[in-house]
DNA sequence: GATGGGCGCAATGTACACAAACTTCCGCCG
DNA sequence: CGGCGGAAGTTTGTGTACATTGCGCCCATC
């Protein structure tokens, strides 16, 4: 598994991600083996964790194919890591260092130069900043120091990547304003306000939510 | 994927669940492979599949170790569990159906009368009970009409069960009493009250809890 | 006697070949 | 003309053989 399988996980997973092939596409493993130059036997094992992943999901004898969300699929997944990632916020609170809190300052600033030095609309912008968001809420899972939580909801994060990708840059005010509120819930840790650091997060996390369909769900039923 | 995959995955599932492998203890593929009768490629198969359900971790190039779990991190399964279960609970409330309750009751009734009819400690009993609970708790989370809510409650429901066992049978009464908290649990689901039914599930779930190490954790910011 | 390096074995990782299954398309019958 | 059934082709599932890697033991040297 160190090398072939790997590359294979590695490169289908960017696939998806970068939206190189399309939400709902099947993937033939030979087709994909011959592309990446590996065996078949390494494309079903990348297929396999790709899967525990959710970003595929195979049927038996029928194929494979790349994760498709529906509007609706989305904003659940906004709900249930509102509720994982709040979660993780107050117990970050609790148990998180002061070094989390760097790493957390350190990527929240590369966040804001990122956009000081971007022009009007650079293209991979969106992919950047995706990218450094992502690893702020990884810190923030590993300074919860629950590695169950870490592992749920880092499973999340990634699956609504290319559905956003797809809105296209959602504009610098409220990209600014997201990591406006990275700051506040850094200040909410470092005051150790655990109560305070699950709202925030959760406010944070239900703002950046695409705003199509989210009716439909139910208002009084909200994660807290 | 269909009959050798599964049988080993079916096989090795029930040998982690049952003890009859240790935890920590390491598995070989050929060993699994002659003892079920299928070759390693499907025993490498149903070890992704394990390790997707978090029973097994794969180390690269090391071995494939059955799950093992420390009391603080059972303690912190059960937390989540009642965090997730807890929304889905009421996300039933409102939208489940009429043939949920009956399900869940039947269910219910199928535990009560396992009471009923079992002596004073049969052997099996115990596994006959944590069959037919799991069975209440995944109706539930089918009557949640989340899918995605689904497949991250039904993955830690299964993961404490080998630690639970070793516990042995809690007593007639603790388990009369969870079975009790079944049958409130459907009546707040059919009086459509989503609070009651979070409340309820949480406080069910964590009434099933072992009791060592529940300090460790932070009351403050329990799950809500 | 202890430590470090190299060699050998065992288990995993990879590739390829064969078998089973599903899909599709074409022909036949109603 | 339409629907059903069968056969061929494509794709996945499984088994086996080979390469690679990690680990432990043994021997040599200090």
């Amino acid at each position: 598994m160190t090398r072939a399988s790997t590359l294979a996980y590695d490169t289908v997973r960017q696939w998806i991600l970068d939206a190189e092939v399309r939400p709902g596409q099947r993937l033939i493993e030979e087709d994909v083996a011959q592309r990446i130059g590996v065996s078949r036997t390494s494309v079903r094992d990348c297929f396999r964790r790709l899967a525990a992943d959710g970003l595929v999901r195979t049927e038996s004898s029928r194929g494979t194919f790349v994760l498709d969300l529906g509007s609706a699929e989305v904003d659940e997944i906004f709900q249930l890591r509102a509720m994982l990632e709040g979660h993780a916020a107050s117990l970050a609170a609790v148990h998180g260092q002061p070094t989390d809190w760097d790493e957390m300052s350190r990527i929240a600033d590369a966040i804001d130069r990122l956009l000081d030095q971007a022009g009007p609309h650079e293209d991979g912008l969106l992919s950047r900043f995706q990218a450094l968001n992502t690893e702020f809420h990884q810190a923030l899972l590993r300074a919860s120091r629950s590695s169950r939580l870490q592992s749920l909801a880092k499973g999340l994060l990634d699956l609504p990547l290319v559905t956003l990708k797809q809105h296209g840059w959602p504009g610098e005010v409220r990209v600014r304003r997201s990591n406006q509120q990275h700051w506040e819930l850094i200040d909410a840790l470092k005051a150790r306000d655990p109560f305070l650091c699950r709202l925030r997060h959760q406010a944070h996390i239900l703002s950046a939510r695409p705003r199509a369909m989210v009716a439909q769900t139910v208002p009084a039923t909200a994660p807290m």
